[in-house]
DNA sequence: TTGCTACTTAAAGTCGACTTGAGGTCAAGA
DNA sequence: TCTTGACCTCAAGTCGACTTTAAGTAGCAA
């Protein structure tokens, strides 16, 4: 496979599948001239990634989760970390979306007067919830 | 309040109080010579920013939130808005965390014998859970 | 009055995950 | 053979939310 029909297939650009390649996460099996050529394999390994990526995994942790030779080397102990701590994300959400769904709701003149709101507040600055999970969200 | 006391009873660093200032997220009430002096509603403000970070607002979008005054102008419908958006995340994250749980659990050979995980997969590879939802998490 | 030091500014740097741009190569179709 | 355009490389730029640094100022204790 040439790297555009990687791209048509993983929906990727090849901007990224260079990246990821310069990044050690993916690799071709060799070049037609210039250009990358790769084995089908490497679709397997780009939807492993982006699944790790939705868990919450930074490109270096995948990286350093399948060894050279591309094959994934995934400790069950760092799974049950990372589903752990999606509880906790989960939880705070959660927390954060009843707040939210109760703020518009609510019959306060201003927000400020409600107590349910001013708990969230006060949550909120002492760092208890939501310790900046931010989000490059794909709107539009 | 000098910006020390914010400091300290905010728990936020004197360079983030000079940035959200200049951003127009705050603003003092004066100088004492050079250095800043602020009410004691910056400090409510600052929760509230708090809040509105961790529900995933950025700073751009809570600055837009109050007017020129201070005081928070939210929409009702934008705060809804968000909790639908939160509600997807949670779905989302909910089935990754279960998945991660299965995949540390299973008993197939490799993670890639295993047909829920593969299941798990084809779902990020289509982008079609965790369209990149970033943590800068506190670790440490 | 002196001197310490907490404060000030503006500009530049950081981090992660990519994207963009400039300038160059070359495989393949006409 | 020529041309085209898809591909290449390397460097730099982007985005958000801050932090860091360098250089300067001034409130307050002695």
């Amino acid at each position: 496979m040439d790297i555009s029909e990687v791209v048509r297939r993983s929906g990727l650009p090849a901007s990224t599948l260079r990246f990821y390649e310069q990044k050690g996460l993916i690799a071709s099996v060799g070049r037609r001239g210039l250009h990358r050529v790769f084995a089908a394999g490497v679709l397997e390994q780009l939807s492993l990634i982006a699944l790790g990526r939705a868990a919450g995994f930074s490109l270096n942790e995948i990286a350093a989760m399948f060894g050279a030779d591309g094959r994934p080397r995934i400790e069950r102990q760092r799974l049950l970390e990372k589903a752990d701590e999606l509880d906790q994300s989960i939880k705070q959400l959660t927390a954060m979306r009843d707040g939210l769904r109760h703020a518009a709701a609510c019959s306060a003149p201003s927000h400020l007067e409600c107590p349910k709101f001013r708990r969230l507040m006060g949550l909120a600055g002492a760092g208890v919830i939501g310790e900046r999970r931010s989000e490059t969200s794909a709107k539009k």
